[in-house]
DNA sequence: TATCCACCGGAATTTATGGAAG
DNA sequence: CTTCCATAAATTCCGGTGGATA
């Protein structure tokens, strides 16, 4: 069934950009400068999750196919601070020049000012949460280096950058990047059935369907395809079959659910666990059970100790955004939590019941 | 009605960690 | 080994909210 795993990778860049032609065009008029050795220029690219950012940006300045001549690096900027992203950015750079984790941000940009002759670009990717505007101050006096942004929420990206700044990401600064129709969706997944499965295994109709229940997002449908494949395939089926795509959506889910979890640190598997105890629970009954089993859920050799209510809140935040768990809302400010999908088990054993219960 | 309590989440502050240089 | 620097994570503090109780 499958006959190339390899293109169903994440990390794939595709030959071409289907059905993103003005968008292509866009960031590449945003580019030339840079290219032709002046002053490189600023662009945002925003867009839900999934639906091609990251790929549009590599696919002009990080593409093996067609190697551009500026300096670039990528940055996954989730999380980090504006003295992570300038470290990373120095110690990327061609000219070999490092700098280590103590170094005074304040000294930062000055390094960086010295290393830098040509064009340098930085993607930064995830920049939902990143400092921008500490990080363009301390870039100003660079004109060398510009910044390729990539964030969700454009409106967001905005609020948070300061007012002078915006005006170099705003305008044909920015590329808006939006949900695959369904057709569109199948026209992208074509090529990847016709290269890495065996002829035959799905239809056109098939590929239309996926399209549609993503939702237009491309990364969870190439990942649906894939599972779907492998179920297939698992199943002896000849070719996929309507129900190896309802299953292979639901799969490729949960493993993204999975992997997720696994992700996380140890507090938040302790209180997912209690949670998951659970059909439904209310946020004092979940700080009592909490309580009642920290000390046995925190053995000694554990590096961890219990932490704070108000710390158990930012954990089950992470855990909501993670899509791991959802709660609703009480009146009395009370929440009623529980698990999005029971089947998924934390991989540490924590006990969930005190001593001599 | 006034007071108390539990909860949420923002902000300030403290604590723990880790790499590098002296 | 100690000191320096930066940072993440946790605690402390607090104002806001709304139900329960006197």
């Amino acid at each position: 069934m499958i006959t190339d795993p390899e293109v169903f990778h994440e990390t794939r860049l595709p030959r071409e950009l289907l059905h993103r032609d003005s968008e292509t065009s866009q960031l590449s008029r945003i580019l030339k400068p840079a290219v032709s050795g002046h002053y490189p220029e600023d662009a945002l690219i925003t867009g839900p999750s999934g639906v091609g950012k990251t790929v549009l940006a590599r696919f002009l300045l990080d593409n093996p196919q067609q190697p551009t001549a500026v300096a670039t690096t990528h940055i996954r900027a989730l999380g980090m601070t504006c003295g992570d992203l300038l470290r990373e950015a120095i110690n990327d750079h061609p000219s070999g020049t490092t700098v280590h984790r103590g170094t005074p941000t304040a000294d930062l940009p000055q390094i960086l000012q010295e290393l830098v002759d040509d064009p340098y670009l930085l993607i930064i990717d995830e920049a939902d949460d990143v400092p921008e505007t500490d990080a363009l101050d301390m870039l100003a006096g660079v004109p060398e280096v510009a910044t390729i942004v990539i964030a969700h929420d454009a409106d967001d990206w905005f609020a948070r950058v300061d007012s002078r700044y915006r005006s170099r990401f705003d305008g044909d600064h920015h590329i808006r990047l939006t949900r695959y129709t369904a057709t569109e969706l199948a026209d992208i997944l074509e090529p990847r059935a016709e290269f890495g499965l065996e002829s035959g295994a799905v239809s056109r109709e098939q590929l239309v369907t996926i399209g549609n229940i993503v939702a237009g997002v491309a990364r969870r449908g190439i990942q649906t395809l894939r599972w779907a494949a492998k179920i297939a395939e698992n199943q002896d089926h000849d070719a996929i079959t309507d129900r190896d795509i309802t299953d292979g959506r639901a799969r490729a889910q949960t493993e993204i659910r999975e992997s997720n979890l696994r992700s996380l640190p140890y507090h938040h598997h302790v209180l997912y666990e209690l949670i998951r105890a659970h059909d439904t629970l209310e946020s004092s009954k979940l700080h009592d059970s909490y309580e009642a089993i920290q000390e046995h859920a925190y053995a000694k050799n554990r590096p961890q100790h219990p932490i704070s209510r108000r710390a158990r809140r930012t954990k089950l935040d992470k855990l909501r955004e993670y899509d791991l768990i959802d709660w609703t809302e009480h009146e009395d400010n009370s929440r009623m939590y529980r698990v999005i999908d029971a089947s998924i088990a934390s991989e540490f054993d924590i006990p969930l019941t005190p001593l001599g219960r």
